[in-house]
DNA sequence: GGAAGCTACATGACATGTCACCCAATTCGG
DNA sequence: CCGAATTGGGTGACATGTCATGTAGCTTCC
């Protein structure tokens, strides 16, 4: 026990920055959410599934890896892909591998979706954060952003993405 | 996997700091709330409530410019409100200059909810974000967010917030 | 091979957030 | 001053997310 330690304080430019990150984090949430929604008919949620998927293998993935890839509840993403394959966007088809787990299937509607949905959201990411940016603070924020997301799967209390987790500690940090 | 570069959307880099950025704020969440959550007895957006209103004069803030500031929903925050001030958090109280509006203001138990609870999110804060990161990107980093901030406010659909450009919500340093 | 215990999910009750629409106070144009 | 338009806010129905719990398949170990 450090003395020190035990009432942790921000430096005056953490704070500053810590607050610029909520505030961006917050009002981009927003902005995402009302563009995809008007739009596309998808919530970000949504996205954020469907790109999941369309980015794994076959288009499929087991409910668990997707629920840790997207920091969700497990519960959730049942509930979610519940109504995402009310809509018909995905599929729910046992697993080839384990007959208790269930792997998650990118429709041919859902791929659809996500295509006509990708361009408007790219572009408003391009104008909402990098429209903005001063191009030379790309590789700094990039490197930034990486070290930080390291550093939350190692002290974080999800398991690390990707693989099967509950493996050794001592494997290489990937970004 | 991208055939059509036909788009001319993202650049590979800013696709790459964009889904960090992504990451981040996915697992990020998670674990504020989580830690909120069972440390202190709060959600995140009932810590922001609580944030705001202590920032702010006599800890009292009119709906709409609480709303703009945590880039909520109106109704959201009116619902939110309502549960917060049966939890004895904060009260309502009809504004002295319009007599339609309302003010929110944070009780004694809230301030002492939200006194609670810093410490604790602080200490959160500096190890997932701040603990992994190079002091030397900081500076960068921080400029970056505040470019990003101020493109979402000018480009975004949200007003932008009252004066009193004070903390969001964040943290206080704490004496 | 079979009970104990773990893992993968589903589900139902309940908390939270969104949308459409409501009313009251204020403002604005005659 | 009168009434329409605007602004600040509340509300109820419904969409979404969380928590506790239930069930089935896998695994371990004797």
């Amino acid at each position: 026990m450090s003395p020190n330690s035990g009432s942790p304080v921000l430096t005056p430019d953490q704070q500053e920055t810590w607050f610029a990150y909520m505030r961006v984090m917050l009002r981009l949430s927003h902005e995402m959410n009302r563009q995809l929604q008007t739009d596309s008919d998808l919530s970000l949620p949504d996205f954020d599934v469907l790109n999941a998927l369309a980015d794994s293998p076959g288009g499929r993935l087991q409910l668990t890896g997707l629920a840790t890839r997207l920091a969700w509840e497990r519960s959730r993403l049942s509930h979610h892909l519940q109504r995402m394959s009310a809509r018909g966007l995905v599929e729910r088809s046992p697993s080839a591998t384990d007959r208790r787990a269930t792997d998650a299937v990118l429709t041919d509607a859902g791929r659809a979706a996500l295509t006509a949905a990708t361009p408007g959201h790219a572009e408003l990411v391009r104008r909402m954060f990098f429209d903005g940016l001063d191009p030379a603070l790309l590789p700094a924020l990039r490197t930034a952003l990486e070290q930080v997301h390291e550093q939350v799967l190692t002290h974080g209390t999800l398991p690390r993405p990707g693989r099967p987790q509950g493996r050794l500690p001592g494997l290489e940090p990937e970004a």
